[in-house]
DNA sequence: AGCCAGGCAAGTG
DNA sequence: CACTTGCATGGC
């Protein structure tokens, strides 16, 4: 393995990796000690996570024969990497390390609720997770609590995933849109994936013989994405906007599930509408537009985790 | 025991 | 278009 680390207590905003990692975004990092996505402890503030990508995945493409595996912790202000590759450019893509968070929140307003959260979780990012994971995991995630989504994708990954042998360790990758199409619908099922499994299933169909890919949605102005997104099976409005925000860059994405919803309810009654299309609207200039996803990433792991 | 969790698809009016 | 219903499953 190679190793290397990057000094994120320079970055502007910093860094809170635990925070980042664990908070609902993404569902394809597993902790070292086994812990779940799910404790707000302060054990995790050193952990080992790892992933592990697809092999052209700096190119872009998920699905490659190649596999990189990828280890990090954060400690005395820096980003410590372990990997079967150069990391340095990896993390800063996922983890957004070059986003100016200062500069970010200048476009938000300064509500008591989003500076609660700001002070709480100094450093959180939004991540840019590959496509088909994220896709995947949020099809999951419809009723489903964070630890349970996380649970359903590391058991994916076991059951479909290539496996790397790294130091003596295994790892398994997320499976390819191949083998997921490719699994039956009573096997997801079995994996606790309940009545989404036939959504999995099918929209890993479409990416896979390439009816709907994610280049369909890209590039697309935000709201006409929004809709692109729903040619996958299992996947509405609030699904599509996880996706747009946390795999494909829209940063004005504002997701509406039930946690927002409440905090919509408590402190932006002025914002609801009778339609997701328009309180999102209203919840998405309520936020600042632009980055409107950012402070609506902070209010969800605030509110889930400090009540 | 009932309620809830990062909802969605299909059917009806 | 809006509204209703059925759908898995585990934890509190």
């Amino acid at each position: 393995m190679e190793t290397g680390s990057i000094p994120v207590a320079d970055l502007p905003g910093g860094l809170d990796l635990q925070a980042t990692l664990e908070s609902g975004q993404t569902f394809r990092w597993r902790r070292d000690d086994g812990r779940a996505y799910e404790s707000d402890d302060p054990t995790g503030g050193s952990a080992w996570y790892y992933t592990v990508a697809g092999g052209v995945e700096s190119g872009r493409e998920w699905g490659s024969d190649d596999h990189e595996v990828v280890r990090v912790r954060q400690r005395d202000g820096l980003l410590e990497w372990e990997a079967t590759t150069d990391a340095d450019p990896l993390l800063v893509e996922w983890l957004r390390l070059d986003d100016d968070l200062p500069a970010i929140f200048e476009a938000v307003p300064d509500d008591p609720l989003l500076a609660d959260a700001r002070e709480a979780y100094r450093g959180l990012r939004v991540v840019n997770d590959p496509f088909f994971p994220c896709l995947v995991s949020f099809i999951c995630s419809a009723q489903m609590r964070v630890a349970r989504i996380h649970g359903m994708q590391t058991a994916l990954a076991r059951e479909f995933g290539e496996q790397v042998a790294v130091d003596g360790r295994t790892y398994h990758a997320f499976p390819t849109p191949e083998r997921l199409a490719a699994a039956t619908e009573s096997k997801l099922r079995e994996l606790g994936l309940g009545y989404r499994a036939p959504y999995v299933r099918r929209s890993a169909e479409l990416v896979a013989t390439g009816e709907v890919t994610a280049a369909d949605v890209a590039g697309l102005d935000y709201e006409a994405a929004r809709e692109a997104m729903q040619a996958f099976v299992g996947v509405g409005d609030k699904v599509a906007d996880c996706v747009l925000l946390f795999a494909l860059g829209y940063l004005e994405a504002v997701p509406l599930d039930t946690w927002i919803r409440t905090a919509v309810a408590d402190h932006y009654p002025h914002c609801e509408r009778d339609s997701y299309a328009e309180t999102s609207r209203a919840l998405r200039a309520e936020f600042g537009g632009e980055f409107a996803g950012y402070a609506q990433t902070y209010v969800f792991h605030y509110l889930r985790t400090r009540g």
